[in-house]
DNA sequence: TTTTTGACCAGATTTTGTTTTTAGTCAATT
DNA sequence: AATTGACTAAAAACAAAATCTGGTCAAAAA
């Protein structure tokens, strides 16, 4: 008699175990096997879901950079007053997002996608993206004539996240006095002053 | 009968040896013993110069970031037009000087100023020289109507500091395509870029 | 027949024990 | 008084053995 698939959404709960298991342990301290035990399941299982272990890792991050790219969808579409104000807004709100994620606990997957040398090229995407968001955003900051639409292009929106790359992981923190990791505030504080350098400056370079 | 100092610049030999054999061979890789026989010596007579080898690196180290801070000394002094334009030369210069000096040979002692976490702390002076040398800068901008005198203060020279930090090592180049590190054509264009919002940012911030 | 499993393997990683190197000292030498 | 290099303790490099783990697949379960 055929056997029916016991468990439909199978390929999420090891999503969700991994995220779990990942944060806690680190990704490579963390085995097929801890993830497989964890869901009372069979090691060959978690390959019929995934091709590799860092299929899985790939997977898991690219969930939340979905979250953080939804945040700046939605804020894109709805733009009330100035474009250049709202971006200035979006990007405090983004450097808020990952620095929670990142700091919950400094295992956690999302922080290779910030700090990781070796996976950095994987994440090409997710930084294309990005860019183009913002594009996004100069383009309506054009539209509205805050800037000329010469300067809507894809070098400027290059330039801006070179100008806020300091406000994400991992956080050289060179020229203020204190020694350990920045406080949560101190990143709002410094995000609000940049941010506000940066938009102003995109403004002037209209004239 | 009392013996006579056999050489008087010894520790400048020293100094010497050290970025040559530190840049050829790297600093771990260098051992005191390297030094003494580059230069015909006995061991222990280095020791008589320095206390330890850590000393001789962070001279070396110290040396170098003279030089740039020289530079920058020289060009506050003699501020011609614009002194917010001068800055933003300043910095087109200070990056590009860092710039060859790290890629001529990535073993050079005056990368780790920009890339070692271990040393990162015992830079700290180097850091804190280079925000006042900004600060300079933003108060004869304050001097010269260019920004309001409030904004000429430390808080603001660390945001602009933070906001120039992509300019500098490690170069994090996320958001282009290209693969490999930048070349110094591609630093040169995104510093002018990036400076030139910077600096019409706190310009703008003015008003 | 289809789904699930865990024993199995090769390669990578960790551990353990050994040898070599080296920062720093100091009694002997110049 | 100035200089040296043999010396030491600790660290680093190395090698060998033991362990772990990503991925496979024949067999078991349904």
């Amino acid at each position: 008699m055929a056997r029916t698939k016991s468990i439909h959404n199978r390929a999420e709960l090891i999503e969700e175990a991994a995220v779990e298991l990942f944060s806690r342990y680190g990704y490579e301290r963390t085995s097929i096997e801890d993830i497989a035990k964890h869901l009372g399941i069979g090691k060959g299982s978690v390959y019929l879901e995934f091709r590799t272990k860092e299929e899985i890792l790939m997977r898991v991050v690219e969930k939340h950079a979905l979250k953080i790219q939804a945040m700046m969808d939605e804020r894109t579409e709805n733009i009330k007053g100035s474009p250049l104000e709202s971006l200035k807004e979006t990007f405090l709100m983004c450097a808020l997002m990952v620095y929670d994620y990142v700091t919950r606990d400094f295992h956690t997957p999302e922080a290779l996608l910030y700090t990781s040398l070796q996976f950095k090229p994987r994440f090409s995407a997710f930084y294309v993206r990005k860019r183009e968001r913002v594009l996004k955003f100069l383009k309506r900051a054009a539209e509205a004539g805050e800037i000329s639409p010469r300067k809507a292009n894809e070098k400027t929106a290059i330039t801006f996240l070179m100008g806020a790359a300091s406000l994400f992981p991992p956080y050289f923190n060179n020229y203020t006095e204190s020694e350990q990791r920045m406080t949560r505030d101190e990143l709002e504080q410094s995000a609000k002053a940049l941010l506000k350098i940066l938009v102003d400056g995109l403004r002037e370079s209209n004239k």
